[in-house]
DNA sequence: CCACGCGGTTACCCTGGAGTAACCTATGTG
DNA sequence: CACATAGGTTACTCCAGGGTAACCGCGTGG
């Protein structure tokens, strides 16, 4: 019943509402109708702009990642040495988390509810964060093992975050970013010793 | 159409073929008839032994997260000081891991597919986890805090082995487990230092 | 040898919710 | 002022799948 928009910007309200709703209830706990009232829009008019439920969605998980590829790409670009790459990656990082937090619940929150290819695209973004984070480690050990480190680190910081965020905590993504970087920084030099 | 069975037998035998069938496929996208089939039996079968479908997964839920708590409190009590505790805490994690992952796809893996009961069922079985590592992190820095960095370190094993696990790549628990080990000491003393 | 009960099956009901066909109406343009 | 069209709605269809009522037959004890 809200008043008449024009196409692309009843898109991206749509899509705006709709990180909402899945973020609290999850996929399959949320019907198109649920979404529509969301929106203050009749179902056929989801339809008018995504082609099922599905696609509505797999663009919602898209978009987030990007956004989180690019927070965290552009912070270790900016860095000069390993350390400096690992504190500003964990801070924008947690700068992410705090500012889109929908989105983060919706990636990695527990109640996720995926399919088949939404699971695919979750886990292709993991695996690019944990790709951009890959260089932080030491390059002189078996790449496969250096994969399966850089996943540990996206473990570590998606786990922090969703106690922090599913308790509704408030932190500051500096604060928590430069402790977490520490945190990964002594411990993959640890790893790097006594390997 | 396989020979009948006692009661409990049959019991037993349905909560064994519906780890895998869940862990494979998630809740949603996994119907009873799906399960019945699995278990070369009919769908009322599982109805005589499970009130819903909702009972049957929740109790593959808490028999997993037994396993896993029961896996590593054993590991972290026969321990003496600190840093052993890590050690054998994160190796006993990654045996469970490596033994029954079926279990731990069911309750970590990215196809989750949870509802609201199962995502508490999952986070309280998290926060337990979480609870048996934080003695293992200085006491002198705020519990809140310490808590945060317990599920951090939860996490890193999380990440850790859904990468391994989803792959379907081989690992040595008490080789990997020490690594991570390694990892978490080291990180936690830094974070002790600079915090 | 018969009956009774336990383990099992067939065949159904019924609801939630994805997706759609047909229709309506506000608005701006000639 | 009429009318074209983009934006929106009402009122369905249809089916997957959770859950169940009613029935079947093997095997064991009286």
């Amino acid at each position: 019943m809200s008043m008449r928009l024009p196409a692309p910007a009843r898109r991206e309200q749509i899509l705006d509402v709709s990180v909402q709703v899945f973020a609290r209830n999850g996929f399959h706990s949320t019907s198109m109708n649920d979404v529509a009232d969301a929106a203050g829009v009749t179902k056929p008019v989801l339809y008018q702009h995504f082609d099922s439920k599905q696609d509505l969605y797999l663009a919602l998980l898209e978009e987030a990642g990007n956004r989180l590829r690019t927070a965290v790409a552009k912070a270790v670009a900016s860095a000069s040495n390993g350390k400096e790459q690992t504190e500003l990656g964990f801070k924008a990082y947690f700068r992410w988390v705090a500012d889109d937090h929908d989105a983060f619940l919706l990636l990695f929150g527990s109640r996720a509810n995926r399919d088949e290819e939404s699971t695919t695209t979750i886990r292709r973004i993991t695996a690019e964060t944990a790709h951009a984070i890959a260089p932080l480690i030491a390059a002189d050990i078996e790449p496969e093992h250096q994969r399966t480190l850089a996943h540990g680190l996206v473990g570590l910081a998606e786990g922090v975050s969703r106690h922090l965020v599913e308790r509704g905590e408030l932190f500051d993504p500096n604060v928590l970013g430069q402790q977490i970087a520490d945190l990964a920084w002594a411990g993959l030099r640890a790893v790097h010793r006594n390997g």
